[in-house]
DNA sequence: AAATATCAGTGGTCAGACCACAAATAATCA
DNA sequence: TGATTATTTGTGGTCTGACCACTGATATTT
C-alpha cells in the first residue's frame, strides 16, 4: 500500500483503510473486522505495520482485541482515551490545589446533573447505601458520578479521585447526618441545598 | 519486561513505563526520549513491541516522531486524534450528547472560577478580545478557560473543545452582544446572570 | 575556510519464526 | 448413538534480524 501523497506513514493508512473497509462492510460494534494477517494481504502491507494501526486504534478505545479470537469493534463507551490522558496530564502537574480544586467542580457538577434528570427510582440505591454502617465518602459519590448518566463526566471524575486518593488526602466521614442531607435535598430537587451542604462537607467557602 | 499481574500486554506495559521514565527525567514538551532500540533494551522487549507502544501514542498526540532524528514530547494536542474520533466516533449518539453537556458543565465552571478569583485587572485582555471583528466563540471561552487559572480545568477544557470541533459541531458566533453581555456579567461578578447568559447562548434550558 | 563525502544513529517497514489461546473439527470411547 | 477428548486451524502476541530512508555530525577534500 502506497502511503499516499505526502509520504504519511504506513500505518496511518492503514487506519484509513480500515474505516473504509468498516463502512463499506457496514460493520457495527461488537462485528469482527479482518484478522492481521488478511489485512497485511489485502492491503499489501507487513503485518506489523498492521499490528501498529490496529494497536493505536485498540489505545484509543476504538476497537478490542481478543486473543485467539480476533479483532472487534468497539463502541466509544469504555474507552480508555481519558484515563490516559488523565495520567499524562497529571503526571507534571503536580498542582494539588487544582487536582481539589477541579474535583470539588465535577462533583458538584455531578449534583447538578443528578438533580437535573433522574426520578425518584434512581435514588433507592443511593438511599440503600445510607443504610450501612461502613459506608464512605467515595462510595457515595461514585454513586452520585453515576446517578449523573454522563460517562465522561464519570470518568473525569474518577480520574480526580484517583489521584486524591493517591495523594493521600484521605476524605473523612465525620459527619454522616450531612451525607443524608444531602441526598434529601438532591431528591428533593433543591439545588442550592444540596450545593451549600455539599460546601459544608468539603469545607470550602461560600461565595 | 514481564506484564504486570493479570497477563496485560507488553506496549501496554511500555506506555507505562514510559511514562515513568518521562516523570523520573523530567522531561518535557520538546523532549526527546529515548530510542526504540535503546527503549527495546532497557526494557528488555522487542522493538516492535515498543513501536506498538509509540505509534499508539502517537496516535493520541502525546508524541512526535521525526525519522532520522527521533521521538519526542509533544504538548500534547493532537490534530490526528481530532480528526479521527470525528470519523470514528460520530455514530454513537450518547457519546455526543455527553461530550456536549461534559463541555457546558466546564465551561460553566470556568464562569465560576473566574468570578471567584479574578480582579479587573484580568479582563482586559477578554476585554480586548471583543474589539476585534472576528473573533470566535472558541477564543474568548480559552480566555475564559485561562483565567480560571487552573490547568487542569484548562486542559479538559481543551480536550473536550478539541473533541467537539472533531464533531463538526460548530459554534456560530452569532450574537456577540450577548458575548459582550457575558463578560460584564462576569466583570461584575454576578455569577447568575452570567450562567444565564451562556445558557443562553448555547441554547441550553433553564433548569 | 568552505564545500563535499562519509558514517553512525534513528525511525519505517517487512518477513519469518515461535508462542498462547480459542473455537471448530475430528477421533475416540462409553 | 451421544458424549467426551484430541487434534487441527485460525487468531492475536512477541521477538529477531534484515533492509531502507533520512538526519546530523564527522571526516575529507577542495
Amino acid at each position: 500500500m502506497q502511503p499516499s501523497q505526502n509520504e504519511s506513514k504506513v500505518y496511518i493508512e492503514i487506519v484509513k483503510q480500515l474505516r473504509l473497509i468498516i463502512s463499506k462492510e457496514a460493520l457495527k460494534p461488537g462485528d469482527k473486522i479482518p484478522s492481521e494477517r488478511e489485512l497485511s494481504e489485502r492491503l499489501n502491507v507487513g503485518r506489523s505495520s498492521v499490528r501498529e494501526a490496529l494497536r493505536a486504534l485498540e489505545l484509543l478505545g476504538l476497537i478490542e482485541t481478543r486473543r485467539g479470537e480476533g479483532t472487534f469493534i468497539r463502541d466509544f463507551h469504555g474507552n480508555q482515551l481519558v484515563q490516559l490522558l488523565g495520567t499524562f496530564v497529571l503526571q507534571d502537574q503536580k498542582a494539588i490545589k487544582d487536582v481539589l480544586e477541579t474535583r470539588h467542580s465535577i462533583e458538584m457538577d455531578c449534583i447538578r446533573l443528578v438533580i437535573k434528570r433522574c426520578n425518584d427510582s434512581h435514588f433507592t440505591k443511593l438511599r440503600a447505601l445510607l443504610q450501612f454502617q461502613r459506608v464512605n465518602d467515595e462510595q457515595i459519590f461514585y454513586e452520585i458520578a453515576l446517578l449523573s448518566d454522563n460517562h465522561l463526566v464519570m470518568r473525569i471524575w474518577q480520574i480526580l479521585n484517583d489521584y486524591v486518593k493517591a495523594l493521600e488526602i484521605k476524605q473523612e466521614m465525620k459527619n454522616k447526618s450531612l451525607y443524608t442531607e444531602l441526598i434529601d435535598a438532591i431528591v428533593s430537587r433543591n439545588e442550592k441545598s444540596a450545593l451549600l451542604i455539599y460546601k459544608t462537607l468539603r469545607n470550602l467557602s461560600f461565595d
